[in-house]
RNA sequence: GGGCCCGUGGCUUAGCCUGGUUAGAGCACCCGACUGAUAAUCGGGAGGUCACCGGUUCAAAUCCGGUCGGGCCCA
């Protein structure tokens, strides 16, 4: 790690949002952004794609979680030496936009639109767009992450437009472009279809009429029943739909019922059919059964048409007859399901199936084509309920009719019924191209992987065509003009292709969005007549999904770019863009490229609130990023967010958790730092000379962990296990680095002499802080960099990953000294337990402790010491001294052999009265209990200390052996012992005096001490011991009761008391 | 109605794929210790029908089926 000579600064208190608010500024003078960008030009670039926001929503929590996710895996990337450039991008097309403007200037209507101007009504969409701009930006480089917002891609420039339309001529030149009907929930009073969130906010329940209707087959002297809530559908109807397994009868009526509600009605000996089993919901008369039948029998039967006027049955040869249908279900209605092609979206799938005619009967202003019936022509639809039921009723064609309440969509704006109705639009034909979809599925990286094989696999088997034409104001104009004349089709593909086919008396559009595209017509190629555009806009997902290749303005711009960034390597987006931007992305490339967009892409779990509800406005429990960015700083927010939980889980907010990161994870950190940066700060250390000797164990210890831990924080990256890789490097600076090295290495840093291991100690402090600055870079990128500029001169950011295949970056790995120095912090935990169950104060010492069985620690028995406050540990063989055997059951492998006699063969172990003696028996093959013979591995030694000892055993592994390691402790006491103690706690409440009394570290005190009559004698090593550690300068002891001014205490009943100067 | 994900002490979660000691941790709480060690640390305590029901098995938080609840996407 070579580096120029930094002599640290000493580092104060933790300010993490003035220290983060600092740094920002200093990224923006350096352009530290743009030089990591640059310092990888000779590097593999590394391809992101930015999933581009609206910027007319205020950004929330959930953006700052997804941008984190985002920025940290290209910062990871670029310092593994990448070239990851990342370019912003703004989505300002669509709906929304228009919704908002259209609130805004109460234009309820499309035609209010058209009246309003929609040259104005654009205007006012595009400055919408920008609203939020402002707070986008502020909240992108608050958060720190980098993307380059100042050349974006931007959906509304005509260079972008162009490459969409560039996009839509491939696919026409294929023949993936198709105009036909979707259906879709339309307000005949607005002109507008709707999208599902629309339709969702205008659900009200109603009463409306519905009715059975008795369809004449031709054939047979029989009618079919079938039910609707929507009258006004009847004149459109072509077809009747019936489940092909669903159980169906024909029965007779033999005799009137009881009673009759309303008009229609049947006659006696009249025969009708419906489904089983519903024939007692439905029929009111007393009938015979005559027949039963599967519903695939009774497909292809003609019947009469109820308005044998109102469609023109063309060449259609399925028309007015029986049809099969699998979602016809018996849970309402008869079984049999009316089919009106143009007012239901199942319909419309099935006409188009089997070849139903589609015509219309109602217009767009909701009222009868002229032609339908005399009665009904011109009339809003609606209204006609009545008028439908009469006429039915008159020719004998209605059986019953009954009230019906649902719920049904009703315009949110108006407050009318929403017709479910066949708009013209226009569709790429994405069944073409399903089994490439899938194809490039299989060969991109999920993560979570079931939302390739599941959520998104699923929707791909089930692809439909995707309608992309939208009848709004506001987008991409659809490129395709039609022949006034001979009705021919074509897709313009460039700016440069609409100035040569225009004609003479038409303007290049000052940009390419209505009205001005509108205007534009064009020379027919086929046969020299006008052609006019097609007045859609294009679904703005259209639009986003173009963003791999339209960022460049490919293939008009750019260069090499595209190519070289084509496909991308990585997209992040949350899980709800699915069936939205990662669709749209491989649905383009897939018909544009034949080939896939993206190799690897993280879904986002969604963010809730700390009780697991949805974010609303409505509700109140939206958590605003800046409440976080400004107490405990965007390091501690992003590290919280990452470490809570995987990246593909919903992620429970919880403010209090970022607090919790910021005093844990980010103030312990510090902490080491400080320590580190004031000594080195004061001894003027230099991290290019080295003046030590050999590192000490606990130095060399530190520093293999270190290597472990960044190889598998580095593993958990690649597999998408950010949480596991955050959790553990947090783990490992809180109890591996502070409670460990750092608590056992104070001592070192406070020797004032120059020494080999204090050097060894501030060098590995600086080692090992390097590389955690770096490994943390990523997902937090501003205190590491202040710790890194520090230590080293330059940005973390600019600095390599310390995880390569050579692994030269990182220092050697020892697994033995690393299992070593672990067991002797499960010793020293021991420790103290042990002395709290022996009731023996901390301070006092013991003359000594032993360690039974293990590996050999005599390397750590002066650190074990210290930290148990033990005067020698040694190493003692003959374990019965302190314990004895205790036989434990293996059940895994007593379970395989005796299996359902387990319970008997437990019952018997436990009773046991020896196990010593069991043990010989069990090792000597003489062990059979319920026939079954007890070997080694069925049961597991535990070690037991003696009653009377203190002492404890733990199991651990070696060499693949599990083996017992004790700990024992000496509890005696005497006179030096006593000392000892006293020393210590006369010397711990003058260290508190001093930190109250606010004095510095280094200065000096004229003590006075007074020991009470039945205090235990100091002797003169200890005093002189405290005198040194308390910095007493001038200290006298005294015998007796000390001054009343004096600070008095008691150790074991005796009188203590203390005077500081 | 369909698809997918989730359900573990008050809260956040690990473990589940590959069944096997007493379900592990953090926060909060209580008791104690320790501290020139930071909003720290250590020990102990209390707190769990592992959503529910059933199945497989000698043995289920774990595997299978179902139910309920929550969420998302699509109808």
């Amino acid at each position: 790690m070579p580096s120029p000579m930094v002599v640290p600064e000493q580092v104060g208190d933790l300010d993490a949002v003035k220290l983060e608010e600092t740094l920002m500024e200093t990224w923006k003078e350096e352009n530290t952004f743009q030089q990591q960008v640059d310092s990888r030009r000779s590097g593999k670039p590394f391809i992101f794609l930015e999933g581009p926001p609206t910027a007319n929503g205020k950004p929330g929590i959930h953006h700052v979680v997804a941008r984190t996710y985002k920025d940290l895996v290209c910062r990871w990337k670029a310092m593994e030496g990448f070239l990851v450039e990342r370019k912003g991008g703004w989505d300002t097309h669509g709906l929304p936009v228009e919704i908002e403007v259209q609130k805004r200037l109460n234009l309820m209507s499309n035609q209010d639109i058209v009246e309003f101007g929609m040259e104005a009504f654009n205007d006012e969409c595009r400055n919408s767009v920008w609203t939020y701009e402002d707070a986008w930006r502020k909240m992108t480089e608050r958060m720190a992450f980098w993307v380059d917002l100042d050349e974006p891609y931007i959906t509304l420039h005509d260079d972008y437009i162009e490459s969409c339309w560039w996009a839509l001529s491939e696919m026409f030149n294929k023949k993936l472009l198709f105009r036909g009907y979707k259906v879709l929930p339309f307000c005949p009073q607005t002109g507008t279809s709707y999208s599902t969130h629309e339709v969702a906010l205008g659900y009200k329940e109603v009463e409306e009429p519905s009715v059975y209707i008795k369809f004449k087959l031709k054939d047979e002297d029989a009618s079919i029943l079938a039910w609707t809530t929507t009258p006004w559908t009847l004149p459109g109807n072509v077809g009747l739909a019936v489940g092909p397994d669903v159980d169906y009868i024909r029965v007779r009526i033999n005799s009137e019922p009881e009673g009759w509600d309303g008009r229609g009605g049947a006659s006696t000996g009249e025969e009708l059919i419906l489904a089983k089993d519903l024939f007692k919901e439905v029929i009111r008369h007393h009938c015979d059964v005559i027949s039963e039948m599967k519903g695939s029998e009774l497909l292809g039967m003609s019947y009469e048409p109820l308005f044998p006027d109102a469609v023109d049955k063309g060449d259609s040869s399925t028309a007015w007859t029986i049809l099969e249908a699998d979602w016809v279900t018996t849970s309402d209605g008869t079984g049999v399901v009316h089919t009106a092609v143009m007012y239901g979206e199942d319909d419309y799938n099935l006409g188009m199936e089997v070849g139903l005619p589609a015509e219309h009967t109602v217009g767009m202003d909701g009222n009868f084509l002229t032609g339908v019936h005399p009665e009904l022509d011109g009339r809003y639809v609606k209204d006609c309920d009545e008028a439908i039921i009469d006429l039915l009723a008159a020719s004998g064609q209605l059986y019953r009719e009954k009230m019906y309440v649902h719920d049904y969509p009703h315009c949110w704006r108006t407050g009318h019924p929403l017709l479910y109705y066949a708009m013209d639009s226009w569709f790429v034909q994405m069944t073409a191209v399903k089994d490439k979809l899938l194809e490039f599925n299989d060969q991109i990286e999920w993560a979570p992987e079931n939302i390739g094989t599941g959520r998104f696999g699923e929707w791909l088997r089930n692809v439909k065509d995707w309608a992309i034409s939208r009848e709004r104001f506001w987008g991409t104009p659809l490129p395709v003009w039609i022949c006034v004349d001979c009705g021919h089709q074509h897709c313009i593909g460039s700016k440069d292709e609409l100035q040569k086919m225009m004609t003479s008396d038409s303007m290049m559009p000052r940009e390419l969005h209505r009205p001005y595209v509108d205007e534009v017509r064009l020379n027919c190629p086929e046969c020299g007549e006008n052609m006019q555009r097609e007045q859609f806009v294009m679904d703005c997902w259209f639009d986003s999904g173009c963003a791999s290749f339209a960022q460049w303005h490919h293939p008009f711009d750019g260069g090499d770019a595209f190519e070289a960034a084509f496909p991308v390597d990585y997209i992040c987006e949350g899980v709800d863009q699915t069936r939205g931007w990662f669709y749209t992305l491989l649905a383009v490339s897939t018909t544009v490229f034949d080939q896939l967009c993206y190799k690897r892409c993280l879904s986002l779990g969604l963010i809730l609130d700390k009780e697991g509800k949805k974010m609303s406005k409505s509700k109140g429990n939206v958590v605003d990023p800046w409440d976080h960015f400004n107490r405990e700083g965007a390091d501690a927010s992003r590290w919280y967010m990452v470490s809570a939980g995987a990246p593909w889980s919903p992620l429970k907010f919880d403010p209090s958790g970022v607090r919790e990161t910021y005093a844990r994870f980010f103030l312990t950190l510090w902490n080491v730092y400080r320590f580190h940066a004031d000594y080195a700060a004061l001894d003027k250390f230099d991290p290019t000379a080295s003046k030590m000797d050999e590192r000490s164990l606990l130095d060399r210890w530190i520093l293999s962990r270190t290597n472990g831990v960044a190889n598998q924080f580095h593993e958990l990256l690649v597999g998408w296990d950010i949480h596991k890789a955050a959790r553990l490097l947090e783990d490992f600076v809180v109890d591996d680095l502070s409670n460990w090295y750092v608590r056992r290495s104070r001592r070192r840093l406070w020797d004032e002499n120059e020494s080999s291991d204090k050097a060894s100690c501030q060098h590995t402090l600086h080692e090992v802080l390097t590389i955690i600055s770096r490994l943390v870079a990523p997902i937090s990128p501003f205190m590491v960099d202040s710790i890194h500029r520090n230590l080293h001169g330059t940005s973390v950011h600019l600095a390599d990953w310390p995880v390569n295949d050579s692994g030269s970056e990182l220092p050697p790995r020892d697994m033995v000294l690393e299992a070593r120095m672990d067991l002797v912090r499960q010793l020293a935990e021991m420790g103290r337990r042990i002395r709290v169950e022996a009731k023996r104060r901390q301070r006092l010492p013991c003359a000594e402790g032993w360690v039974v069985g293990g590996p050999d620690l005599t390397q750590m028995h002066d650190l074990l010491a210290e930290e148990l406050n033990v005067e020698t540990i040694s190493i003692e063989e003959d374990l019965d001294r302190f314990q004895r055997v205790e036989l434990q059951p293996n059940r895994k492998a007593l379970g395989r052999k005796a299996r359902q006699d387990l319970p008997a063969v437990l019952e018997a172990l436990a009773a046991l009265a020896d196990h010593e003696v069991a043990l010989n028996d069990i090792k000597s093959g003489r062990m059979t209990i319920s026939g079954y013979l007890i070997e080694e591995e069925d049961v597991e030694v535990r070690r037991v200390e003696r009653p009377g000892y203190s002492a404890m055993t733990i199991e651990i592994a070696e060499n693949e052996l599990s083996t017992d390691v004790s700990l024992v402790l000496d509890m005696s006491i005497d006179d030096a012992l006593l000392s000892k103690g006293l020393a210590r706690e006369i010397i711990r409440r003058i260290q508190s005096q001093r930190k109250e009394m606010d004095l510095d570290m280094e200065a000096s005190i004229k003590l006075e001490v007074w020991l009470g009559e039945e205090c235990p004698e100091l002797v003169e090593y200890d005093w002189a011991h405290l005198r040194n550690e308390t910095r007493a300068s001038h200290a006298t002891l005294h015998v007796g009761e000390g001054p009343s001014d004096a600070i008095f205490f008691d150790v074991d009943g005796a009188n203590i008391s203390f005077k500081i100067n």
